[in-house]
DNA sequence: TTGCTCCTCACGTCACGTGAGGTGGC
DNA sequence: TTGCTCCTCACGTCACGTGAGGTGGC
């Protein structure tokens, strides 16, 4: 495949975001772009890094649960830290974590689209009667 | 029925936040308790605010959202506002937004499951191999 | 008097927004 | 030279966290 390389500008259009953002992110440890000079190079790597980096933000998530997150999708067996059993059953332990702070999430929205649906009828039933 | 206030604290414990977080609230306009002195006492509807705002920050809502969201709740006819068309469609707008919002945000989340779930396939099948 | 809960500043932090001022190659 | 895109400070903002220091009634 051919070099797939982004410039920060390229990056923050795709997915609506300043390039300040991405900076800010990269200020954090969570990008390491390598460099042109001053300019920095993002691989497609760090690509998906930032797609993760922008869903956990979409759902509310600090810079930190959001490290945690791309660390949980690191393929096992690629990382030392995950050849024990230890550290395996504390890194399930973490997904789990995840998942059930996800279901409550599911379930709140859940909650106010029904509500919002409620709302939307009331308006249009009032709309009617005008 | 029986008088049902709060004091700032019982509220705090009842929705696990700190009592800084509910004054903060009322600072920025989005709740407006009564005073037995310099003692805070809040109402039902303050409590159901108070809800729907924790409910919008789970869901990464700014306050202004919540403080929308809060509005689009009120009841149609019982505000002057809605009592015409052009606001009732600029309303109507609104809840559509919200609900477009909701089920992006919905996206997301069913996306991460997914993936949660395969991280964790992962994780029991690299320990079944230990 | 001691505890407890409440209160009001007020500074700190996190995740950026928003200029200010400067550089590099078509 | 002019534009464009990139860069590095650095101060501002939003949504609180976290003490500091003080009050009031059992």
């Amino acid at each position: 495949m051919a070099s797939s390389s982004y410039t920060i500008s390229e990056l923050a259009s795709e997915f609506e975001v300043t390039t300040r953002t991405i900076r800010f992110y990269e200020d954090k440890g969570l990008l390491t772009p390598k460099r042109d000079g001053q300019r920095r190079i993002y691989s497609a790597s760090d690509r998906v890094r930032l797609i993760l980096i922008l869903r956990g933000r979409r759902l509310g998530f600090s810079l930190d649960e959001s490290r945690e997150i791309i660390d949980l999708y690191d393929p096992v067996g690629q990382r030392t830290s995950h050849s024990n059993a230890k550290q395996l059953t504390r890194y399930l332990e973490k997904i789990q974590l995840k998942q059930s702070a996800l279901a409550k999430q599911l379930k709140d929205i859940k909650v106010m689209q029904k509500e919002l649906k409620q709302a939307e009828l009331r308006c249009l039933d009032a709309l009617k009667n005008i």
